[in-house]
Parts: C-alpha cells; structure tokens; sequence
DNA sequence: ATTAGTGGTGTTTTT
DNA sequence: CACCACTAAT
C-alpha cells in the first residue's frame, strides 16, 4: 500500500514520519485523500464526489486529530444530517482509536441542539420536559390552532401554514423578522405568531424550533457561547451541501474566529433544498472560511467505468455547480441496462426477474437495491415480490415510531411527563373511547382558550357534566394514577403500564387488525428497555455537557424524568430505523433520498418516467429539475457493478392509469452506454412486452386512444402478434379491459 | 356519542 | 388510492 503513495508522488513532509502511531491509517489513503486528512488547523472545503471516501477522510481526520494529541475527544464536534450517518461516523471513529470515545459530540442538528437544549433548558426559555413534535404532530397542532382562532381552512390550508412556519424558522426567522407586504403574507405571520405562542404553553418544540432556539440560545448566551467555543476547537460537518442557512449559522456561531470548520461535501448530491438546505453554503463557505484550502476528491472507489461515465453525462446537464468529475481505475463493467415495461406490473415482473438471476450468479439479496423516486411506488414491486416469497425489506413510509398505536402510547407517556401537553391530551382523551366525543372536547378546547390555560387545566377546573363528564374525571384520575405510580418504575416498567392501565392493549385485542398493533406495543416496551440499558448511543455521554460552567440547569430536575425525556426525545428525533441495516439477507426496497450514502452491487432504478422521475412539482420550482437530476445522480452512483434502468407506459397511480413518456434523465446519458435488457419477457398477466410490437409506423400502439363501437372509449394497453393475427388489448372506460383481435373489432382510433 | 358511510381532495423527497 | 371532513343513522 505504501508504495502506492510513493508512486503518486506523496510529498512525505508532511506527517506519517512524525505520527507514526497514525500511519497505518493514513497509509491507505491517495495523495487527496492524505492531504485532507492531515490538513492544519484551519477551516476546510472538501468537495469529495461519490464513493470517493468521504466519510472515511472526516472519520480519518478525526482519529487522526485525536491519536497525535491535537485535540482530546471532548474538543470534537462531528455533525451530520441523518442518525444512519451520525451512527456510522461514531462507529468507523470508534474503530481507529483505541481510547473511548466518550464526550465526543457526535450526532446530527437537531441531536445535538437538542443535548444543548437539554442542558441548558432554563437559559433557552424551555420547560425541562419540553417535547419534541414530528411533522405530523406539527400539522395537528396548526390544525388545532386555527380551528380556535375560526381561521378559514380554505383560505389558509394547514399544510401551508406549516410550510411557511418552517421555512421562515430554516431561514433563521421569527414572526417579528419575517418581511410580509400583501394581506395573505400578513397574516400568514400572525399565525405564525400565534404557533409559536401555542407551543409555548404547550411546552412543545417543532424540529425547526430546535435548531432555531438553539441558535438564540448562544446568540443571546455569551458565556455558554464561549464555553462551547473554548471546547470545540475541532468542528467537522458531513454531508455539508444539506446544511440549512439556519444550520450554517449555528456552525459559524459555535466556531467562532479560532476554531476550524472542516467540511465535506458534494454539490452534485445536494437534495434537500426542498427543506431549506442551501448550496449556497458550499460558495460561501469557501468564501469566508477556506479561503484557498479546497480539496477535491474525484477518484471514485465504487462503480465501475461505465456507470462512473453515466452519472459524469447526466450531471453535466447541471449548470449550477462546482465542476468535478469522477474517475476510476476499476475497469469499464457492463453497460447499463434499460427496460421498458408495459405497466407498472410488468416492470416489477421484469425486476423481480432480473433479481432471481442476479442471485441464481451467487449475488447476495442484501446486495441488490431496488429504488424509486417516491415512496408510493413500492406498492406493485412489493405485490410481485411478496408474491414471488423473496425476501425484501422496505426502508422509509410508515416508521415505527409513527404508527397510530405507538403514538397513541407516546402521547400517553407525554402527558405523564408533562400533563400540560395539550396535542397529546386531544389525542388520546378518547382513545380507547371513554364517551368523550368531539363536542365535549370543543367545549374544553373553548374553556382553554377563553382563559390561556392548557387543556388539562380546563378539564381538571371544570369537567363537563353528564356522561361525558364521567369519562373526562375517568381520564383525569387514571393520568394521575399513571404519574403517582411512575415515580416507583423503571422506563420499560412504565411504558408497559401505560399500555395495560390506560386501556389501549384491551382496545386492541378487541380490534380486528389488532394483532400487529399489540405486538408493536409490546415492541415498544423492548425499545425502552433497550434505550434504559444503553441509553441513546448519540445522545450518551451526558456526563460533559457543561463541564466548567456554573452550576446550573444540567444536572438538576428530576432524574426520572430525564430517562423518560430521553426516551420521547428519541422517538421524534429518530423516528424508528429508516435507513438500510446492512447485511440483512433481503432484497432493499427504498427512496433514492433514503439511499444516499449507500452502495450495492446491483441497482434498479424503476419509474423513470416524466412526472414521476422528475416530478411533476418539481418542474415549476425553480432550480426544480435540476435537483431531480442531483437526485438522479445519487442513485445511479449508488451502483458498483450492475444498474437498471427502467420505466413503465402506463402506471397506476392516486388510483387512476397514467400514460408516461420516458424521463428525460435517459436521453440524458449517452446511447453507447445504454444496453437493452429483458426483450421477450413473458410478463403479467397477457401483456407482452413493448419490443413485439409489429412496426413503429402502425396505429395500434400502446397507449393509443381508441373507440369501439360497442365498448367505446378506450385505451391500447398491450399490442401481440402482427397482421391478420394481431390482437390487442384495450382498456374500456366503462367495461374495463377487453382483448380484440384487430382484423374483426371495428377499432377507430381516437 | 359513536359509528359507518359518503364524497371530495390531494399527492415528493426527511430531521 | 388513501386520507380527510362531514353527514346520517344507530
């Protein structure tokens, strides 16, 4: 390996003779690679292409930092965007040291704003129990608000509202700052205002809030402000090109003018501008802060040459970057393979396919991908796999954490750490039914609005009359039980009486598709003995938060509690595991976002069709398809060996058949690298696939309007056979599908 | 008060 | 199609 560094022209003055402890890391590095790693202490830009091993350099740099005693782990900032990633950086550091990593900050944004919150709760305006609210929590509270305040829904849709609020919030922007000129911006605001207002009582914070108040916090703080920057001389940013500005503000107010930035990043894969993040960071970043220490990394380590060669054309289609392009010494592979299916279910066919035989060459299931642009289109693929009985695993939907049951069962918890918590109090008051309907829960919402107090307040002062009232003192005295009773209990305990005692595990077992439901109750009980026994990997080390401070908030409250918080902050910050489990032997469904930062020997690609693959909405944002193109980039760079490509003519979605024209990202790479694949597939149902269709030139074409007389409208959905045996199968508006043979059905095209 | 049923509507990606 | 909000019936 050494040699190799040699043969690169390594210029050796550097550290591997001074460091010699740290030069079996360093030896396997290239010449970039070694020069990022063992930069000075100054801010830095990488800009490190995909699988050109970027996170090995920041996880490198780290243990390199701490083996030749520049920084002790306590002076580490190491920052990312997903807990996947955040995981995995701690874990690859871990490995390279051999002393512990604890008081290390490792984690993402808002992990970490959250630890500081935590601390420092008293200094940031926040309850101790203060709760964190996922966007479905979110959207329910704005619903909740403007219900009370009788704003019309029409006009001010929810989902806006909270569009606004968190991207005024990502900009780093209360109400007060928000510049607003028409009537609707105006008033937009005031909601806005009056959202923050409500979380306040509530004691709640949005994942924005986060982020937001944490940045105020060191604003207004100066001492917390310099103790931090006294002890994180070393800050590292991963994934750098989906920091937020807000994010980057925060990062620039922990650094300070001594410590250094060393962030890495790829422009091309930045993809989540839709939530605020900003490439716009990248520039000025280089600007302010690395002026001149830019280090590119573009010796790919992943896919072989044609893919490499795929992913350089498409991306070339981009205006908007920084310019690098990847390269590798791996050899050109195969060329890509491109299928074009007829329906939907044909492309599942044609994968499900492709994966048997790819296994059948001894390529591991967990070692092939199958990915989509959004998450509704794994439904066909998981019909036809789960019909075929192949292993797979889908990542991304419906996580545990957000599941009706265990959120009912958090809301439950919620309350015992902080009855005041009014979205969890209208969410389960009723659940499992305790004849407390809608009407008694307006009127308790009204009593609550009338005099500023919580809900729980309102139905403890006083609690409607009647039956309804019954149920609300029931609902009053059983949290109370509840609370009594969790001051005697370990976390795992209290969560299994919360489920028992609150009623919800009887509620089930009398449901019909209660079973699953039960068992994820129970799950929870293991999550919370899991996180009691280890506690949260991210979050552990809670021991140096504010080591040198005045005494203050850390270490006061209630130390039960603290567990329980931990636990409610977990679930919201981390939703339940979304991101891929290596080394599961099942074929791994996921979004292209959910794979970034994976690799797999095979890929597939399906749904590359205009509308979905770029999207629709993307096309009138602005910059909108050229995010869809980072994207696709991202997912054709997650390949090393093997990568499909497919579309579908016609496909079910929202419930109605589309008819789709290949995406535009195909065209986009060039003919010679592009092979066909899976010609005569003898597919679902009596379709046949596209390439056995007679001639180019014919009227019946698929997707081909047509009236019969008899049927009438409809639409060509498969073509067979040729001349006076040709047969096609047409989809009827009113009589659904119907096969004809062309030379007897009166068919007219339309 | 609760439930079942209806009709209208909106849909990307994630901490 | 799936989720909602609303209505009618229990």
């Amino acid at each position: 390996m050494r040699y190799r560094l040699i043969r690169h022209g390594y210029n050796r003055q550097t550290c591997i003779d001074r460091y010699v402890i740290s030069s079996d890391i360093l030896a396997r590095l290239n010449p970039q690679q070694l020069k990022a790693v063992t930069l000075p202490h100054v801010s830095a830009l990488i800009l490190a292409g995909a699988g050109s091993g970027k996170t090995r350099v920041l996880t490198t740099r780290v243990a390199w930092l701490i083996q030749t005693g520049q920084v002790g782990p306590h002076g580490v900032l190491a920052v990312t965007f997903t807990n996947k990633a955040a995981r995995e950086m701690l874990t690859r550091i871990s490995a390279m040291l051999t002393i512990s990593t604890r008081g290390m900050w490792v984690g993402t944004f808002h992990g970490l704003c959250n630890r500081m919150l935590r601390a420092h709760y008293r200094d940031a305006g926040l309850p101790q129990t203060f709760q964190i609210l996922d966007s479905q929590d979110q959207q329910s509270l704005i619903k909740r608000l403007l219900k009370s305040l009788n704003v019309d829904e029409e006009r001010f849709p929810p989902r806006e509202l909270q569009y606004f609020i968190n991207g005024n919030k990502e900009a780093g922007l209360r109400p007060a700052g928000v510049e607003a000129y028409d009537e609707h911006s105006k008033r937009l605001t005031e909601l806005y205002a009056q959202y923050d207002q409500q979380c306040g009582r509530e004691g709640v914070v949005d994942f924005a809030e986060l982020l937001l108040r944490c940045h105020e916090l060191l604003t207004r703080n100066e001492i917390l402000r310099s103790h931090y920057r006294r002890r994180f001389s070393h800050i590292l940013v991963d994934e750098f090109q989906d920091t937020s500005r807000l994010q980057y503000m925060w990062l620039k107010l922990l650094a300070g003018s001594d410590n250094a930035i060393f962030a890495v990043g790829d422009d091309d894969q930045a993809i989540y501008a839709f939530r605020g993040a900003s490439a716009q960071n990248i520039f000025e970043f280089e600007r302010e802060f690395a002026n001149g220490s830019l280090i590119k990394l573009e010796q790919n380590y992943r896919s072989q040459g044609q893919i490499l060669e795929a992913a350089n054309a498409l991306i070339h289609h981009n205006s908007k970057r920084l310019g690098k392009d990847l390269w590798t010494d791996a050899g050109k592979g195969e060329p890509l393979r491109v299928y074009e299916a007829v329906t939907d279910a044909d492309e599942a066919a044609f994968i499900l396919q492709e994966v048997k035989s790819l296994r059948s060459e001894g390529v591991p299931l967990s070692e092939m991908a199958l990915l989509y642009r959004s998450n509704a289109q794994s439904r066909v693929l998981e019909h036809a796999l789960f019909n075929a009985g192949l292993p797979y695993r889908v990542y991304g939907g419906l996580r545990f954490f957000e599941r009706q049951e265990v959120k009912h069962a958090l809301a439950y918890l919620r309350l015992v750490a902080n009855p005041e918590d009014d979205g969890a109090f209208a969410r389960v008051l009723n659940v499992p039914a305790r004849g407390v309907g809608h009407r008694s829960l307006g009127q308790l919402q009204d009593t609550s609005q009338q005099r500023g107090v919580s809900l729980w307040q309102a139905a403890c002062a006083n609690p409607p009359a009647g039956k309804a009232g019954q149920g609300v003192i029931g609902f009053i005295r059983l949290l109370e039980g509840l609370h009594q009773d969790s001051l005697a209990l370990s976390l795992p305990e209290l969560v299994a009486l919360v489920i028992d005692r609150s009623g919800l595990r009887g509620y089930y077992h009398s449901e019909r598709e209660g079973k699953d439901r039960i068992e994820n109750l129970e799950e929870l009980i293991n999550a919370a003995a899991a996180f009691d026994a280890e506690g949260d990997a991210l979050v552990r080390a809670e021991d140096s938060v504010s080591v040198g401070l005045p005494a203050q908030d850390a270490s006061a409250g209630d130390p039960r509690l603290r567990g329980l918080n931990g636990f409610l902050a977990h679930a919201a910050l981390e939703a339940g595991e979304h991101q891929a489990i290596p080394g599961q032997q099942a074929l791994q469904l996921m979004t292209v976002h959910s794979a970034k930062g994976l690799e797999f020997d095979a890929v597939f690609i399906s749904g590359l069709e205009e509308g979905l693959f770029p999207h629709d909405n993307s096309l009138n944002e602005a910059d909108g398809v050229e995010e869809e193109r980072r994207l696709m980039y991202v997912a054709l760079t997650r390949a090393r060996r093997r990568l499909y490509l497919s579309h579908a003519q016609t496909r079910m979605l929202h419930g109605q058949t589309r008819y789709n024209i290949a995406s535009r990202f195909l065209r986009e790479i060039p003919e010679h690298l592009l092979g066909r694949a899976g010609g005569k597939m003898p597919s679902a149902g009596h379709m046949v696939s596209v390439y056995a269709v007679p001639s180019a030139a014919s009227p019946w074409r698929v997707g081909q309007d047509v009236v019969h007389p008899k049927f009438g409208p409809g639409v060509i959905v498969s073509v067979q056979g040729r001349g006076s045996d040709a047969r096609v199968m047409v989809n009827f508006r009113r009589d659904g599908m119907k096969e004809l043979a062309l030379e007897y059905a009166k068919l007219v095209p339309a």
